[in-house]
Formats: C-alpha cells, sequence, structure tokens
DNA sequence: AAAGTTATTCTATTTTATAGAAAAACATAG
DNA sequence: CTATGTTTTTCTATAAAATAGAATAACTTT
C-alpha cells in the first residue's frame, strides 16, 4: 500500500475541497485556517509540485484572470490517481485508527 | 494545532492497539502487517526514539524475560501527552477529511 | 568463559518539510 | 511603449523526518 507524506494528504484534500477556487494562494489560506498556523510559500508549493510529479494533482489556468495584474494564477485539481491514491490511504488511515474513542469510520 | 507526522502517528497509535504486548519486535510486525510493506528497523527505532523525547510515550521492563536469551525487551505505552496529542491531532484529521466519501467521522 | 540469541543503538543517506528571497508574468499609468 | 506596481510562482537553502541495516549491547545457555 502506497502512503502519502502528511503535507500530500493536506495539500490534496484542501485541492478537493476547494473545488474550482484551488490555486497555491487559497489552499494555502485553507490549510493555515484548519490546521490553525502560519505556513510559509515553499511549505504549500514545494509539496503542490511534487504532487504534480507524482501525477496526483495537475493544473489549469482560468480564462477571467484577476483584475489588478500580477502573475497568472494555477489553478489545480485532483487526477484520478490521485483520488485513487487518496481512497487507498483512507483505507490504511482506517486499520490505523480503528478503536480510538471518536473516530468512527466502516 | 500541533500535528503528528505520519510516522509518530502509526507508531503511536500501533503502541495503543498493542497494549500490554507493544515492543519494537511486536510494533514493526504490527506496522507491516496494517501497511503491507517492509519497515526496516530504524524505521520503527527512529520514531520510537523521538516520541520519548516529546514525552508522548515511555516504555518498562517486564518481570517475566523471554526464555531463549538475548537482550532485554521494552514495552511502550502511550502517555497522557501521547494520548492528548492523538485526540487533537484526530481533530485536525476530521477538518482535513470531511466529506471525503468513505471517511465517516461525527 | 565462550557461543548463541535477541533486541536496541548508532550512523549514514534519502526524502519531505519549511522558509522566504528572487524572479516571472501580468496590468496600467505616464 | 516603457516604467512601475501587483500578484503569484519558482528557486535555493536549511531543518526535520524517514529509511536502511551494520554494529553493539545484553541476556541465556553450554
Amino acid at each position: 500500500m502506497k502512503l502519502l507524506s502528511r503535507q500530500e494528504e493536506i495539500v490534496l484534500l484542501s485541492i478537493r475541497k476547494l473545488e474550482e477556487d484551488a490555486s497555491g494562494i487559497t489552499i494555502r489560506e485553507h490549510i493555515s485556517k484548519i490546521t490553525g498556523k502560519y505556513w510559509s510559500i515553499g511549505a504549500i508549493y514545494v509539496p503542490l509540485d511534487r504532487l504534480i510529479e507524482k501525477g496526483y494533482i495537475e493544473f489549469y489556468f482560468k480564462d477571467i484572470y484577476n483584475k489588478k495584474g500580477g502573475r497568472k494564477k494555477r489553478f489545480y485539481k485532483v487526477t484520478s490517481e490521485g483520488q485513487e491514491a487518496l481512497e487507498d490511504f483512507l483505507k490504511l488511515q482506517k486499520s490505523v485508527w480503528v478503536g480510538f474513542p471518536g473516530y468512527a469510520a466502516d
């Protein structure tokens, strides 16, 4: 069974949750929000690059740019390989966490 | 919120699950079993040492030794700090995984 | 005391995480 | 159309964690 690193897990799931709005910036904001801590730029983009290399995510551009100028924003989405990796990983998670009070997954 | 590394998470939960039988050897066997892959000796003992340093686990010896000779076996248990770390971590896990099909935790 | 057995410690290497400066890419003012 | 400001990403460096297995320690039995 292939296991995801911590950041791969968090970033993958954040992209999934953000849906059409998953860009480097929003991913970073989202992760900061749910973890309640500061995340550097590199702490987001380095795992993003690795996830692309692994084929778990890909990016695309939108026609509607931001109005104030600035570099074109990348939007990320989870590939079918990435989705499969998450599903596989969830199985492992369940076998690791089963029996822990408050963890309810069947 | 403090987050656990992948190995810290897996090792902590393995110790918890193995209860009175959690030694370096059995932890390694257990992790191999649930992950279905090979784990080196170092892949177990290095995180174990780190968890001790962090105060998340501690070890003790048993009066009944193994009969065939060999070094005294350490038995590990999760401390209250370790338990708390797991509980905190579960909260994060939930906020990260909520909405993913098959992940049911409330 | 020597030999055999079992478990842990230690050291080295690879991979992942983290940080933020630098660079790129775009819009608009002059 | 060049300069300037803005936004986002790339790049590079360092720290931390993961992984591997040889070496060592600690114990039993011959």
